[in-house]
RNA sequence: GCCGACGUAGCUCAGGGGUAGAGCGCUUCCUUGGUAAGGAAGAGGUCACGAGUUCAAUUCUCGUCGUUGGCUCCA
C-alpha cells in the first residue's frame, strides 16, 4: 500500500500501482472525467502513470495552467503526426507547449510550408484527434533511440538524444506516431475538439542564429470550439488596444519613410502628453534630490572607446560622424552615462556632497536591427528618463531602494499593477562577456537582491540577462497581446566610475571611487507611452488626457456661449475644445467617445439662460447640468484621487 | 540581419493583364437640432519605388524601400 497526499493536506492509501485516474476516482467522478494532467512529487506524470511510492499529487484539468501545458503539448504531437503524414520528407525538431499554445520547430526541406497549408494541416489533426488515440510513454534505450530516428534520418532529434544519459530517455506514441517525449500529455487524442494553427515563422535550431533556420508553425487548442472561437474574439479585442492603432487614431505619434525607420515623430497631442509626463517624473525627482543637467546628441569616439561601448557595440552601430578636418569622430550618443560621468568630472566631490543624482530626458540613437523595430516599443530615436547616481559603496543599498521607491510611485500613479521584477544576474558559465572585477559583481548582485527582497518585490531572477558592465533589476510589463517589455530599470555599476576615473574625497582624506547607478522608471518615453497606450486602451487618466472635455452647442445659436464656457475652463486649467459645427447633437456625441474625449459639455438654450453646461461622461454616465466651478471640482477631485505627489522616506 | 506575410484615396479596406472602387474623413450647400452616424453635391489616387515579361502591368516575375508575425539581438 501507498500513501498518497492530495493537495489539501489529506492522505489517501492506494495499492501500489494505482493509477492517477483511479485516484481522481476516488475524490469523484466528475474530477476524473476532466483531470487531463498531474504533478507527482513534483514531477509531471500521465493519467496512467502508476503509482508505486508514497508521495503527494496534484491534479489538473483544462483549467489550470498545468493543464493546458498538457493539452497543448499533447496537440503539438498531433500536429507533428500531421505534419510527418501531410509532408513525408519533413524533421521534426521540438515542440513544446508556451503561454497561449504550442509549436513545432519542424525542417520542411525544399517545400515551403505557407498559410495556405494551415486548412489541411488542421483538418489532419482533428481527424486523428476523433480517432481518441491514447497517449502511451515508454522507456527506450539510449542506442534504441538513436537507431530509430537515424533510420528516420533525422540529425535533430538525434542530437537531441546525444546530449541525454541512457536510461532517462522516454518515447510518446500515439496513433501509429512516435515521438521523443519527457511526457506530461492528456490521456487521449479525442478531447482535442478544436485546433488552429495561428501562424509560421523562422526560428533559429537550437535559438542559436549560426544553426539553419526551422520553420516554426505556431498553433492553439481547444477542449470546445466555443473556447476557441471565444479565444480568437479575445485576440481582435486585443489588437483594438494596439499602440500604433491608437496612436494614430488619437494623433499622438507617426512614422516617415523619409525620416527613416523606427524614428518615431511626435504630434502635437503625443508630445503634449510625453511632457505631462516628463513634468510629473521631474517634480517627484526634485523632491527625491535630483537635479537635472543637458547634455549633447553627440560626442567623441574618444568618450565610448573610454566607456567600452564602441569595443562592444561600435561595430554594430550608428557609424561615426566625420567632420571637414580629418580625424575628428563623433558618435550618436546611445546612451547618457558617459557624458554624464563626464559632468560628474567636472569638478571635485567631498562624501560630503555625495550622493550626487544628475537626471535629462536624454534623447539617444541606437542602430537596432531592422527585424527588431516595432511601433513605439522598438525604436532607433528614443528619450530614456535617465539619471545616474553617483554615491559612496555605504550609500549604495539605501539609494537603490529609493530609486526602487520611486518606480514604484510612477508606477502606481499609472496604474500599472501588473509587473514583474527581473533581477538579471551574470551567465556564471560565461564570465568573458563581461567586463568589471568578480568582486564588484558579487557586491553589486547582492545589493539589488538585499534591496529586491526588502521592499517585498515579486521578482523572478534571470541568470545571463545582466548588462555586460552590471547586474539590474527591470520592471516588466505586457502589451495587449502579452508580450512582455521592460520599463523601468535600475542598474549597479562599478565598471564607469573606473573607466572615467570618478573620484571623491573620503573622510580619510583619501580618492575614492564611487559607485554609479543608472536608472529610468519609464524605461524610455516612447515604451512607456506604447505600454500605458495599450493598457488603458487610449483612455488615459484624465490628468495625461490631451483633451479632458468638450464642450457640444446644440447649434451655431450658442457658439458665443461656447467660448465662454471655454474660457471658464481655461480659468481652471481644465484642457478642453469645443464642437460648433452644424452638426446633430448625437454625431458630436458620437464623435467625442470615438476620440476618447472623458466628459462632454453640452450646451444648448437651457444651459446659456441657467449659466450651466450638461456633463456627459465618456461611456454615457449622465452627471446632469451644473455650474463650470462645480464641474471644475469633479474635474479636481477626480485628478486628486489617482495622482498623488511623491513622498520621500527620510 | 534571418524566415513568412503585407504595401490601392488622409483613415479602414474591396478589386483585379485592357490606365480604379466603397465607407469614414475633407470642402460647399441645405438642415438649427437634446445624449453614439440628418441630407445633397464635390474634390481627392503615377495602385510604395525600380527593372523585367507582354501589344498592354496597379494586377505576373525579380529587386529595393517600408510595415508586420516570429527568430536572433536589445548598452
Amino acid at each position: 500500500m501507498i500513501n498518497v497526499t492530495l493537495p489539501d493536506g489529506s492522505i489517501k492509501e492506494f495499492e501500489s500501482g494505482t493509477t492517477v485516474l483511479d485516484v481522481a476516482k476516488s475524490i469523484s467522478e466528475g474530477l476524473a472525467r476532466n483531470v487531463i494532467s498531474a504533478k507527482y512529487n513534483g514531477t509531471t506524470v500521465e493519467t496512467k502513470t502508476q503509482l508505486t511510492t508514497d508521495g503527494s499529487l496534484v491534479l489538473f484539468t483544462w483549467r489550470d495552467d498545468e493543464g493546458k501545458k498538457a493539452f497543448w503539448h499533447s496537440t503539438s504531437h498531433v500536429m507533428a503526426q500531421a505534419i510527418q503524414e501531410l509532408y513525408p520528407g519533413a524533421k521534426l525538431t521540438i515542440g513544446p507547449a508556451i503561454e497561449n499554445g504550442f509549436y513545432y520547430d519542424v525542417d520542411f526541406g525544399e517545400y515551403k510550408v505557407s498559410e495556405n497549408d494551415f486548412k489541411k494541416i488542421e483538418d489532419k489533426m482533428l481527424e486523428i484527434a476523433r480517432g481518441k488515440h491514447e497517449f502511451k510513454m515508454r522507456e527506450v534505450s539510449k542506442q534504441d533511440a538513436l537507431d530509430f530516428y537515424k533510420k528516420e534520418n533525422n540529425p535533430f532529434k538525434v542530437e537531441l538524444i546525444e546530449n541525454l544519459t541512457d536510461g532517462d530517455i522516454t518515447f510518446c506514441d500515439h496513433d501509429t506516431f512516435t515521438d521523443l517525449c519527457r511526457g506530461g500529455h492528456i490521456p487521449n487524442t479525442g478531447i482535442i475538439k478544436a485546433v488552429k494553427l495561428m501562424n509560421i515563422a523562422g526560428a533559429y535550431w537550437r535559438g542559436d542564429e549560426h544553426n539553419p533556420q526551422l520553420t516554426r508553425v505556431y498553433g492553439v487548442s481547444f477542449p470546445k470550439q466555443k473556447e476557441l472561437k471565444e479565444y480568437l474574439e479575445l485576440l481582435e479585442e486585443a489588437k483594438k488596444r494596439d499602440h500604433r492603432k491608437l496612436g494614430k487614431e488619437l494623433q499622438l505619434f507617426t512614422f516617415s519613410q523619409k525620416v527613416g525607420q523606427g524614428l518615431p515623430l511626435w504630434l502635437p497631442k503625443g508630445a503634449a502628453l510625453r511632457e505631462r509626463l516628463e513634468n510629473f517624473l521631474k517634480k517627484a525627482q526634485q523632491k527625491a534630490g535630483y537635479e537635472q543637467v543637458v547634455s549633447p546628441h553627440i560626442g567623441q569616439k574618444e568618450l565610448y572607446v573610454t566607456s567600452g561601448h564602441y569595443a562592444k557595440y561600435g561595430e554594430d552601430s550608428f557609424q561615426p560622424i566625420k567632420t571637414p578636418s580629418e580625424d575628428e569622430e563623433f558618435l550618436l550618443k546611445p546612451m547618457n552615462c558617459p557624458h554624464h560621468c563626464e559632468i560628474f568630472n567636472s569638478q571635485a566631490w567631498s562624501y560630503r556632497d555625495l550622493p550626487k543624482r544628475f537626471a535629462e530626458f536624454g534623447t539617444v540613437y541606437r542602430y537596432e536591427q531592422s527585424g527588431e523595430l516595432h511601433g513605439l516599443t522598438r525604436v532607433r530615436g528614443f528619450t530614456q528618463d535617465d539619471a545616474h547616481i553617483f554615491c559612496t559603496p555605504d550609500q549604495l543599498d539605501e539609494e537603490f531602494k529609493k530609486v526602487i521607491d520611486l518606480v514604484l510611485y510612477v508606477f502606481g500613479s499609472l496604474g500599472f499593477e501588473n509587473f514583474t521584477a527581473q533581477v538579471s544576474l551574470r551567465d556564471p558559465e560565461n564570465k568573458e562577456k563581461y567586463i568589471g572585477e568578480e568582486e564588484n559583481w558579487v557586491k553589486a548582485e547582492n545589493a539589488i537582491l538585499n534591496a529586491a527582497k526588502e521592499k517585498g518585490l515579486n521578482y523572478v531572477i534571470e541568470t545571463g540577462e545582466a548588462a555586460f558592465y552590471g547586474p539590474k533589476l527591470d520592471f516588466m510589463v505586457k502589451d495587449a497581446l502579452g508580450r512582455s517589455w521592460q520599463l523601468g530599470t535600475i542598474q549597479v555599476d562599478y565598471n564607469l566610475p573606473e573607466r572615467f576615473d570618478l573620484t571623491y574625497k573620503g573622510s580619510d582624506n583619501d580618492l575614492h571611487r564611487p559607485v554609479m547607478i543608472h536608472r529610468a522608471p519609464f524605461g524610455s518615453m516612447e515604451r512607456f507611452v506604447a505600454i500605458l497606450l495599450e493598457h488603458t486602451g487610449g483612455n488615459f487618466p484624465l490628468w495625461l488626457m490631451p483633451e479632458q472635455a468638450i464642450v457640444l452647442t446644440l447649434s451655431e445659436k450658442y457658439e458665443k456661449y461656447s467660448q465662454k464656457v471655454l474660457n471658464l475652463l481655461e480659468n481652471h486649467e481644465i484642457r478642453a475644445l469645443a464642437d460648433n459645427r452644424s452638426e446633430t447633437m448625437g454625431k458630436k456625441i458620437r464623435e467625442a467617445e470615438m476620440n476618447k474625449l472623458p466628459y462632454m459639455l453640452i450646451v444648448g438654450e437651457q444651459e446659456e439662460q441657467d449659466g450651466t453646461v450638461s456633463v456627459r461622461k465618456h461611456g454615457g454616465e449622465d452627471l446632469g447640468a451644473m455650474k463650470v466651478e462645480e464641474f471644475a471640482e469633479i474635474i479636481n477631485k477626480e485628478i486628486n484621487s489617482s495622482l498623488k505627489s511623491f513622498e520621500t522616506e527620510v
